[in-house]
DNA sequence: ATACGACGCGCG
DNA sequence: AAAGCGCGCGTCGTAT
């Protein structure tokens, strides 16, 4: 006969690790183990249990002054957001599918061979989370040991088995020049980073639909019925053709619009902005202002707000580890684009704050840490490392400044920046030696790593094959250009790969540790919470938007300064955390508002 | 009908 | 001014 009643409470504190895992018979299973992975029991309980025994375990922990155990399972994405429907968070894990597809590659764990023959966790992308969670549909559809999601394994022995495989690979990895370390946290903050995504989501954005259709209806014109163009864009199409002298053109169509363009004696080769922007032609002006009236309506206008705005929030879908270099990448809705000229729409609820900060300058900052720098570090010693580039006499200007340590992480060559990258090789030695070094490795089909260890995807088979084609005696001078440039193009995906995935290490770091901070502020009660229909955890300060090297905390009005300085605490911590001993600053720009403001 | 690459443009 | 890196998404045009 079944019970409804929970299993009863796990019998040793000393649990380090909870694994989760299906069983055969559509049961879940929790096992037990130790921090040195022995076992210490296993539960099975039926999926509706799951959270209450989960809440068990945190607040028993909690209540011991103990850390919580680290809840092991396949992916966060397939477990979490249910726990969270059910007004249950946890404070750690470990993710076996992310974590699986960083030792896969990284060059700091001795011994692949079995992190890459199990194969059935290579999962290259996340199918997005379908449903929003809701606390009526059925918990977890777990079958043949398979969660929902269907991506990875996930029945309790290919769990066990996956993670005794990535801690005998972490543990490979060497303990001189701290590789294992900084491998343990970056396994940390990528699994960090997938609880935080499934709470981003479940916590959404709070988005004032009022004051976005007041912004569309100004750019746009009045929303039109269904089908119909907004008034405003449509005379706007108007005047292009018009000034066209073509009544009838498709401005959509680009090889229309180009051969228009022709016909009325503008010279270009293609119709993007850039190319437009420096022609005197009557129809150039109304022809950017309209595409830049389509992008708006056809990226964020009504139909987005209907589609992915609800109850006031905005609930994109975050992908962690979603981009090669560690950074997050989303999937639908295009969290990760949301136009400036909307922001003002991203609106705190009645009594609450939007607690705003992103950091100054975070990749240059990275690689002057990364390298040791101290010219560099130097530079960033004030809040603005461009200005610090001035003051030590490289360039005249910020603008200099700026453009020049862009091309040096992105490997620029031409123009401005290709004149002044040489000027900072001899400011900054030890910092563009770290990207050239990159660079010349990529170039050479080589592997690259970041700071705490995730490394570049090795060079695939046609690109080597092709490579090594071209330094043969017949090859042609159009193939041996051709591969060159192919080399090239490698060359400045490592010599950026450094940086970018170092500096969203730094930005899961940062966030980790924000996160626990905000965990421990106070509750307000419910019926100050910012929304009854949000998750449990909204009714303190909480995280609402991440983008690379930006932070939205939405506080209790009264707790907005506590939460400004948790954000830059947090940052300070990261800092220490990834570079101790190096004397990098990562000043933040902070605000707290009602509104979020265009930039 | 559907799939896919190119293009253009939004974000860092 | 863009360039040089990493993305997602809407549209068009062509291939299937």
């Amino acid at each position: 006969m079944r019970t409804d009643r929970p299993p009863p409470p796990p019998r040793s504190a000393a649990a380090r690790w909870c694994v989760l895992g299906g069983l055969p018979n559509g049961r879940l299973a929790l096992v037990e183990l130790t921090a040195d992975g022995s076992p210490i029991s296993t539960t099975q309980l039926d999926a509706a249990q799951l959270p209450e025994l989960v809440a068990q375990q945190e607040g028993a922990a909690r209540r011991d002054g103990a850390s919580p155990p680290r809840w092991v399972w396949a992916d966060a994405a397939a477990w979490y957001p249910q726990l969270l429907a059910a007004g249950i968070r946890v404070e750690r894990c470990h993710d076996l599918r992310l974590v699986h597809t960083i030792l896969r590659h990284s060059q700091r764990v001795q011994d692949h061979a079995p992190i890459r023959g199990a194969d059935a966790w290579d999962v290259p992308v996340l199918p997005p989370v379908t449903e929003s969670p809701s606390a009526g549909a059925t918990l977890f559809d777990v079958d043949n040991g398979t969660a929902a999601r269907g991506a990875v394994p996930a029945g309790i022995d290919e769990v066990l088995a996956e993670f005794t495989r990535q801690r005998a690979a972490i543990e490979s990895a060497r303990e001189l020049s701290s590789d294992r370390a900084r491998l343990r946290l970056l396994v940390a903050a990528e699994s960090a980073g997938a609880l935080i995504a499934a709470e981003l989501q479940a916590a959404g954005i709070p988005w004032d639909v009022a004051e976005h259709d007041r912004i569309l209806t100004e750019q746009l014109g009045p929303r039109p019925r269904f089908g119909q163009v907004p008034e405003l864009v449509a005379h706007k199409a108007a005047q292009v053709r018009d000034a066209l002298g073509d009544p009838l053109l498709s401005i959509e169509s680009q090889p229309r619009l180009l051969r228009a363009l022709h016909r009325a004696g503008v010279d270009v080769r293609s119709t993007s902005q850039w190319e437009l922007m420096g022609h005197g032609h009557p129809a150039i002006a109304p022809l950017l202002q309209y595409k830049k009236m389509v992008r708006l309506l056809t990226a964020n206008g009504w139909a987005w707000m209907d589609e992915w705005v609800h109850e006031g929030r905005y609930r994109p879908v975050y992908v962690p580890g979603g981009v090669v270099t560690g950074r997050w990448a989303s999937s639908g809705g295009g969290a990760l684009q949301i136009p400036r000229q909307l922001r003002p729409a991203l609106r705190a609820d009645p009594g609450w704050r939007l607690v705003s900060a992103d950091v100054a300058q975070l990749e240059p900052r990275v690689l002057a840490a990364m390298a040791n720098d101290q010219g560099m570090i130097r530079a960033g010693a004030g809040t603005d490392l461009y200005a610090g580039i001035v003051a030590a006499g490289v360039v005249a200007t910020r603008q200099e400044a700026k453009v020049g340590v862009l091309g040096a992480l992105y490997g620029g060559t031409t123009g401005d920046s290709g004149r002044i990258v040489p000027r900072l090789r001899r400011t900054f030695p030890r910092a563009m030696a770290l990207v050239d070094d990159a660079a010349r490795l990529g170039e050479a089909g080589g592997t690259v790593s970041t700071w705490l260890g995730r490394s570049s995807p090795p060079a695939d088979a046609a690109w080597t094959s092709a490579q090594q084609a071209a330094n043969l005696p017949d090859a042609s001078t159009a193939e041996q250009e051709r591969t060159r440039r192919s080399a090239r193009d490698r060359g400045r995906f490592t010599r950026n790969f450094v940086v970018q995935g170092t500096a969203a290490e730094w930005a899961l770091s940062w966030m980790a540790g924000l996160r626990l901070a905000l965990s421990r502020f106070e509750e307000v009660p419910e019926n100050q919470a910012a929304r009854a229909s949000g998750p449990a955890f909204a009714r303190r300060a909480h995280l609402a938007f991440f983008l690379h090297d930006e932070v939205i905390v939405h506080a209790p009005a009264a707790e907005a300064e506590q939460a400004a300085h948790a954000i830059q605490e947090a940052a300070d911590a990261a800092g220490l955390l990834l570079f101790p001993g190096s004397g990098i600053d990562f000043p933040l720009d902070l605000a707290i508002t009602e509104r979020s403001e265009e930039k």
